[in-house]
Parts: structure tokens; sequence; C-alpha cells
DNA sequence: GCACTATATGATTATATAATCATATAGTGC
DNA sequence: GCACTATATGATTATATAATCATATAGTGC
């Protein structure tokens, strides 16, 4: 049995790298299958591929077979909340930093 | 210059490790230094340390000088919020579990 | 200046991660 | 059954990460 401070870390680690970030963003309005994301982030069907399967055993995302495609979706909306609220963390810091730059 | 994806994962991975999670649990109240820190959190001073730098330079912590000491504090509350919520996701996938498992 | 305390960092090691190419697997329509 | 499509995965490689030990650095009080 994993610790609760293992299972936070591993949906952080899931949402934590551009690639993963990206197919979040992507997945906003709702699922999409393989063969539409891959394309829409510019990066290799396998790649892709194991980024999916990592945040699904993450449990970040679900997924549904139809036919011979893969629909995957985000799993819990707060997931967005949290790459909402860390888009936010980041624009305020380069805002800061503006200032500084404006004021001296 | 670093693109907002990539900034975006950087402070989520600065996050996204055990140790560097019970950091910033026990930041959450304000500033620490790092002699009260690194007992909190039962690891090595020199591993503590490099969790806090790392954090530092990923804009999630801030830091001020005293004499010897050297106190750290969570830059942006919103960090609170992000690790919140990631809690809140993983409790709720734990109910899930639990719910499935009871009506089975 | 010396003994001490608090923190950071160099060197090293073991392990994890991300990307890529090639290929396996599973499902489709004829 | 065959040609095809969509997805997953094995093997490999380059790079990043986390932890540890030893030591450097910077500040304190005498």
């Amino acid at each position: 049995m994993k610790e609760l401070i293992e299972l936070r870390a591993e949906i952080l680690k899931a949402l934590a790298q551009p690639t993963r970030l990206k197919i979040i963003d992507f997945l906003r309005d709702g699922e999409r299958c393989v063969c539409e994301i891959f394309p829409a982030i510019a990066e290799e069907q396998s790649n892709t591929s194991r980024h999916l399967s990592m945040m699904l055993s993450a449990g970040v995302l679900s997924r549904r077979k139809d036919g011979l495609k893969i629909y995957y979706k985000i799993k819990q909306p707060e997931v967005l909340q949290v790459v909402d609220i860390v888009t936010l963390i980041v624009k305020q810091e380069i805002s800061v930093r503006h200032e500084l730059l404006m004021s001296a």
C-alpha cells in the first residue's frame, strides 16, 4: 500500500512534464482518441502512447475503447484546476519580474 | 527565454517528489530555517538543502538570511492550493476504489 | 584568530525518465 | 483470410534525479 504522500507526488509527477501538460491542455474539452492527440501535440505516436499510459496509471486520465480507437479523457476535473493555478503562479512570477525591470 | 509550458512543468516538478512535498507541508504555517526543516522531515541536511535550492530556483520558495541561519518560505500561497487540490484528488480516488470494493 | 554552528556544494552512485525505432497486438472491412 | 489502421510495448540510448559522504563557505562569540 502506497503512502498518501507518494500518491500525491505521483499525481504531480504525472503533470510535471511539457509533453504531458500539452496532452492535458488538449483534453481540456473532453475525450480524444490517440490518433487525434499525437498530431495535435506534434509528438510521435509511441512517445504519446507512453505518456498516456503513464498518466492513466497515475490516475490522472481514464480511457475507453471504441473499435480500433482508444479515447482518453481527464479523469477528475480538479486536475484542470491544478494546472490552471500553476499557470497563474507562473504568470504572477513573470509579471513581478517585469515590474522589477520597469522600476529599475 | 523559457517557454510558458516549460515553466509550468518546472513548478509542478518542484512539487512532485515526496521529500519536497514534506517540506511544503512543513512550511505551510510560515518560514522556517534549514535547521528546523531537515529534522522535521527526517532527511539529511545536505539532501534537504538540495531540495530547498531546487524549489528556490523553480520559484516555489523564497529565502531570507539571518545570521548563520537561512529561512525558507513558500513564495506564493497558490502553491498550497495546488498541493491541497492534489490531496483531494488522491482521496477521491481512494474512496472510489473503496466503494467499488464495498459494493462487490 | 579560534572553535563552533549552519548551510551549500563537489564527487559519486544507483535509479528513473524521455525519446526513438522497430515490431507486436487487436480490431476493421472486404 | 488479407490488407489495413490504431495503439501499445520491447530494446536501446542519452540525460536527469535523488541520495550520500566529505568538505567548503560564511557567519558567530569569545
